[in-house]
RNA sequence: GGGCGCAUAGCUCAGCUGGGAGAGCGCCUGCCUUACAAGCAGGAUGUCGGAGGUUCAAGUCCUUCUGCGCCCACCA
């Protein structure tokens, strides 16, 4: 029965099923173990799997699963967001294919729709979520919609309207004409234009000046209500108080004020005010008390507010217009201006500040919780920077503009009557509160989609119920999300979890970066350039896809997505099977390898093993398993998967695995015990590594864990499975990372052995010894305990150099004739080449050796002759240092001159 | 306009609280050594973007300049 070479990434479904079916991911509230939780980003129902998701969650995952092995009761909680105006855009876009409009369908009609949709396709992600190897407890998962969450919403909007938190006012709004709908300030994109700035001038009442101004949007003279100068500005200092004249329509007459927010530099120190059409000039309009002319209708067409010109569009408008105080001679000229114009995020279209009726959430008081959260500490951010991006935000933060014109999200618990009094309540009311009419009719609108996922950390445990959940679960310990929605969303749920859990829902935040193309852009639809995450785990798989994504690059930055980065990453996996197959093929024994902390404690100090480099391995596992736990609770993921890469591959593969073989292979009668050490110790060391790489390649590793616990001889890797459907990994304790398990002795023995090693290679390659040649080493210790050393490990060294054998002399005898001689601490190896050794050429190597440590002791020499140095580092280091000057200048001693 | 990030070997990037420059890929040499050629052994490669400064000591801290990139922003 063969043994495949090459490791099977096709078993993940089948891995991922079994765990699913045993309830392996399931999190109980009622578990005496103490908790660790986070809340899943909730992926849009329109979304697929892309890249970005890919590392948002293998980053989850990995914390997840670290945690419940390390005895935590983990929660990672799952759900999707309806993602209001996303969806129904797209399935705007559906119906639009059979020639159908939401209006022809009607609220109820459109709205079972997009039920439909998220039967079929909300679901998406969630299953490749799977393919990935979320653990997620996905029996919990939530939908922003359903009815609890939804029940959240409600309770959430009205406690904070009858606080007088909520409130309904006419404000400038950002309007998208082509989506017809209010968009928050987040969802608008600026983006510089080449664009105008065209200059103007209105008559002064009752004089023969004008007065000039410049402006971008010419349309909205037919809104001016004012013309303002810098206060002070003696320009214009004999103008205020008289009126300018609007030369439309009636000629209306404005007037003109001084006001601070003119900048008398810009320009010519004039602004023209609109009120109704920008954010600026409503303020303005506030201090001065103007009226605001509404001139847009909300398809963005000029209304009949803009007389002559109602009917066109706003470019039309702009045209026109220009013309015609060209006309009148009020034209002045058009510079080229770049300027920033906001788009909406979704459709591109440009934003018009619109005045209109909206319900807003006061933001001062709930900012203010969210500015304390942070300045107190009990919210951190992975990087400083992130946390001033976050009150950046939040100490320039505006009232929040929640509803929405649409009709796919919750809709606005507000009703009103024929008199127009409000009602606001959880059910439908029987009747106006104000004056009883029975008539009501419910606000059309539904609420921004972040009204509902600001509550995603304690609405998915169950909220406003008290539940074991949230009794249990909350708050999270940390929320794993992008950059981009720090505004959106991280800053919404600091405040709703401070509001109504009085306490933060999360008190760290792990932002990470954005996975971008080779080239370093963005992945995006119209560049064509993302890489489907999906057709990467079926050609790779996705432990390969998960540890490449962590690996190489810290998380914090963007990183740049390359597929042959894949490679070393799949070859390292298979690395790691081989060796794995190497250990069962080689240690079948049926015992067990000890599972428990207590186990691998009592196993190294009791039955210490008493081959060097046993408690080497098992000194360099303890190390690791303290270095990773280090490293993951720093959450310096890709430090943690370094440090176990090179565990194994170094020291485990390419070092114990090759040092234990001559045990293995022993024939003696009485090499029996030895051989069960080597075998138990490799099983235990393998494991250790295999259990620590898990989080990272979940799939892999059970496989393979299982397959080291349950083999019974020398079965396939694949049989044992089946035998141990009951066990996993994903519940095994991690090694014990007990300090008291370093061998500090082993680990510098070791250390000589591995510098003789390297040095008898670079003489072989130098000297271009073919491997198939069996050479002769002579080993002249300094003292006893390096003899005794090299003679516990001549097999191993004698296979590691391809020599034919070790000979270790005593301390003090006579070096061989003809050789070549490496110098090692406390040791000369000797080479008898006779045939080989070009005097010269050995004189010339040997000087070279000479002239490295001569450096090196310079070095020290300059650094140990510099008082300042002497007198301020600390003492451990230039002992450190006066140490390595000993050690370089025994060995310089040793090479003959 | 404000804020932030990046600049380290040919390429892609690590390098956390300052103490002898690293990895992977690529390249050169030699090996199908009975776990693995998706492998093994050996090797070459860097004024750590420029200039100042702090320090006994700077890739690491400060200032400044240059070149990319990102975010925020209501300057008409």
């Amino acid at each position: 029965m063969s043994i495949p070479k090459i490791y099977d990434k096709n078993r993940e479904k089948e891995i991922y099923a079994r765990w699913e079916t045993a309830g392996y991911f399931r999190a109980d509230a009622a578990s005496d173990k103490p908790p660790y939780t986070i809340v899943i980003p909730p992926p849009n129902i329109t979304a697929k799997l892309h890249m970005g998701h890919a590392l948002n969650n293998t980053i989850q995952d990995i914390l997840i699963r670290f945690k419940r092995m390390q005895g935590f009761e983990a929660l990672w909680m799952p759900g999707t967001d309806h993602a209001a105006i996303a969806t129904e855009v797209i399935v705007m876009k559906e119906l639009a294919k059979e020639g159908i409009t939401k209006e022809q369908l009607g609220r109820e009609g459109f709205l079972q729709k997009l039920w439909e949709w998220n039967e079929l396709y909300g679901g998406t992600i969630i299953s490749q979520l799977k393919s990935l190897g979320c653990s997620c407890d996905w029996e919990r998962t939530r939908f922003t919609m359903d009815e609890g969450l939804s029940d959240a919403v409600l309770e959430v909007f009205v406690r904070l309207y009858n606080e007088g938190k909520i409130y309904r006012g006419e404000r400038l709004v950002n309007w998208c004409v082509k989506c017809g709908t209010s968009i928050s300030d987040a969802e608008v994109e600026h983006e510089d234009k080449e664009s105008f700035l065209y200059h103007f001038k209105y008559p002064v009442v009752g004089t023969n000046e004008c007065i000039s101004f410049a402006t971008t949007r010419p349309e909205t003279m037919l809104g001016d209500t004012a013309v303002a100068v810098a206060p002070g500005d003696g320009r214009y200092a004999g103008l205020v108080g008289k009126f300018a004249q609007v030369p439309f329509g009636e000629g209306r007459e404005i007037p003109i004020i001084a006001d601070e927010y003119v900048d008398p530099e810009f320009g010519t120190g004039v602004v023209k005010i609109t009120p109704a059409h920008d954010p600026n000039d409503f303020e303005v309009g506030v201090r001065h008390n103007l009226p605001r002319i509404n001139i847009l209708r909300d398809n963005g067409e000029i209304n009949e507010n803009g007389g002559e010109y109602a009917g066109l569009t706003r470019e039309a408008a702009r045209e026109k217009i220009t013309e015609d105080m060209k006309a009148r001679g009020l034209f002045v000229k058009t510079t080229p201006l770049a300027h920033a114009v906001g788009e909406h995020d979704r459709c591109g279209t440009v934003v018009e500040p619109i005045m209109k009726l909206q319900w807003f959430v006061q933001m001062d008081e709930l900012a203010k919780s969210a500015i304390d959260a942070y300045e107190s500490g009990g919210l951190k951010f992975n990087r400083e920077r992130f946390g001033k991006i976050y009150m950046n935000w939040l100490n320039n933060i505006r009232d929040w503009c929640i509803s929405r014109q649409l009709w796919w999200g919750h809709r606005i618990p507000a009703y009103y009557c024929a008199e127009g009094h409000v009602t606001v309540s959880k059910t439908a009311p029987d009747a106006c509160t104000t004056c009883g009419d029975k008539n009501l009719t419910q606000d059309p609108d539904v609420l921004d989609t972040w009204f509902s996922s600001a509550l995603w950390p304690f609405s998915t445990l169950g909220w406003p119920e008290k539940t074991a959940e949230l009794e249990k679960f909350y708050p999270t310990d940390i929320l794993v999300t992008d950059r981009g929605i720090i505004f959106h969303w991280v800053v919404r749920m600091v405040f709703s979890g401070k509001k109504f859990m009085q306490e933060v829902p999360f008190k760290d935040v792990f932002i990470h970066g954005t996975v971008l193309d080779g080239q370093g852009r963005k992945m995006s639809k119209s560049l064509g350039n993302g890489i489907d995450p999906l057709e990467i785990i079926d050609e790779f798989g996705a432990d390969v896809l998960r540890l490449m994504l962590v690996s190489g690059n810290s998380l914090e930055n963007d990183m740049r997505f390359f597929r042959e980065r894949l490679e070393p990453t799949r070859n390292f996996l298979n690395k790691l099977w081989n060796a794995t197959r190497f250990v069962m093929m080689s240690a079948p024994s049926a015992q067990r390898e000890p599972e428990t902390h207590v186990e691998i404690d009592s196993c190294s100090r009791s039955r210490k093993p008493s081959c060097i480099e046993d408690r080497w391995i098992l000194s360099q596992c303890a190390r690791l398993a303290a270095e990773v736990t280090e490293k993951i609770e720093a959450h310096e993921l890709g430090l943690a998967a370094q440090k176990i890469v090179d565990f194994i591959w170094d020291e485990f593969c390419d070092w114990y695995v090759e040092m234990v073989k001559p045990r293995l292979y022993a024939k003696e009668e009485n090499a029996q015990a030895s051989r069960d050490e080597a075998q138990k110790t490799l099983r235990l060391a393998l494991s250790s590594a295999i259990k620590l790489l898990h989080p990272f390649t979940p799939f892999i590793t059970e496989d393979l864990f299982l397959a080291l616990r349950g083999a019974e001889g020398a079965g396939t890797i694949n049989e044992t499975i089946n035998e141990t459907i009951n066990e996993t990994i994903m519940y095994a304790s991690l090694p014990s990372s007990d300090a008291s398990l370093y061998d500090e002795a082993a680990e510098k023995q070791i250390d000589r052995i591995k510098e003789a090693v390297r040095g008898i290679r670079a003489v072989r390659t130098e000297k271009q010894v073919p491997p198939s040649q069996k050479i002769a080493v002579v080993v002249i210790p300094e003292n006893d305990e390096a003899r005794e050393l090299f003679e516990s490990l001549h097999s191993a060294i004698a296979l590691l150099t391809g020599a034919k054998e070790v000979q270790v002399l005593a301390p003090g005898a006579d070096a061989p004739d003809g050789a070549v001689s490496v110098v090692a601490h406390q040791a000369v190896i000797y080479l008898p080449l006779d045939s080989l050794v070009d005097a010269e050429k050995e004189a010339a190597r040997l000087a070279k050796e000479r002239k490295k440590l001569e450096q090196e002791i310079a070095r020290i020499d300059a650094k140990l002759a510099n008082e300042g140095f002497l007198a301020k580092a600390p003492p451990a280091l230039v002992a450190a240092e006066r140490e390595k000057r000993d050690e370089f200048a025994a060995m310089l001693a040793k090479i003959a001159p």
